[in-house]
DNA sequence: GCGTCCAGGTCTACC
DNA sequence: GGTAGACCTGGACGC
């Protein structure tokens, strides 16, 4: 498959935490990505995707032969995953714009020309807006640590079965069959208990539409108050969620980002949210993914500008 | 070993 | 609209 050039396959995947959750794997040597997907014919297949001299290769195996649309199933959900159908180009337009502007002495700019040499800005989602938005509130007021304990047990107790014992994350009707306690005592997410169940129940009986958002034409602050509607999404988890369906008007500020953004900026305090919105607003609608960039820029090997 | 704090927050009651 | 307090877990830390 053919990708929009300049592509890096690693800066993608380690865009954010998700790759370090189940059901993903991330080869680093390798340079592999892969994890089991549920298909809509009930069956869970392992796909896995690698850079190719021109572009990227999927692969794809289950228990049993896969047939041709199964195969393709799985290879489009990958692709979902990776944000390639997400056209980067104005963001392109608008970054390299203020990087004139920043090496012509704006200095409250941040440094963006390794994103822009390297292509980054595509976030790595799940397969499902469902898995991302169970997946936030497991990053709620918890460490990471715990996060990916609550992932894991979900995926382990609820998940379909694949090739080589691989367990897929679970649907929402696969969530939406268990109690509340179930989500206490087995799955130990404490108050979040009720959100999760009260979330998988509404996208499982329809009364939730979450996929529809991913190609919606409405404006970002109609989905962000639809998704502030459902409960246990506060500010940080709905502008998170909005941030992984490409809408990056917001800045899903938490206490993480306020805190890392102190130390790249020098700032003896944390920032004000009101302070940071300033900081980013010459991005518009992509202040989100500037700021996004600048504070993980030191996850993939380039030392931000700020001292 | 035990108590306290806090980590990639949110909700509710109250002013 | 702003804010205090409650809410769960589990790892880190100090004693």
């Amino acid at each position: 498959m053919e990708v929009q050039e300049p592509f890096d396959l690693a800066l993608t995947v380690r865009s954010h935490g998700w790759y370090d959750l189940a059901p993903w794997r991330w080869d680093e040597q390798g340079a592999v990505l892969s994890r089991p997907i549920a298909l809509a014919s009930g069956r869970v297949a392992v796909a896995e995707v690698t850079r190719a001299a021109r572009g990227l290769a999927f692969r794809a195996f289950a228990r049993g032969r896969l047939g041709a649309a199964e195969a393709r199933e799985t290879r489009d959900a990958l692709a979902t995953c990776l944000a390639l159908d997400e056209d980067l180009a104005p963001f392109r337009a608008r970054a390299e714009a203020l990087e004139r502007e920043r090496s012509a002495g704006r200095a409250d700019l941040p440094d963006l020309r390794w994103a822009l040499e390297r292509g980054a800005g595509r976030l790595l989602r799940s397969p499902t807006v469902f898995e991302d938005a169970v997946k936030t509130l497991c990053t709620t007021n918890c460490s990471w640590a715990l996060t990916r304990v609550m992932v894991e047990r979900l995926c382990g107790s609820l998940g379909g079965e694949g090739p080589q014992g691989a367990r897929a994350f679970p649907s929402a009707e696969a969530m939406a069959g268990r109690s509340e306690a179930f989500y206490r005592e087995a799955i130990r997410a404490g108050y979040r208990a009720p959100y999760l169940l009260a979330l998988a129940r509404d996208v499982a009986a329809g009364a939730l539409d979450l996929e529809g958002l991913r190609r919606s034409a409405l404006p970002t602050a109609e989905i962000l108050r639809r998704l502030r509607a459902v409960r246990g999404f506060g500010p940080y988890a709905a502008e998170h969620l909005l941030r992984l369906l490409g809408r990056h008007d917001h800045l899903a500020l938490d206490s993480w980002t306020r805190a890392k953004l102190a130390r790249l900026r020098g700032t003896r305090r944390v920032p004000s949210d009101r302070t940071v919105r300033r900081w980013f607003a010459p991005y518009g609608r992509w202040a989100g993914l500037a700021m996004w960039l600048e504070v993980t820029a030191d996850w993939h090997g380039d030392r931000p500008s700020w001292p």
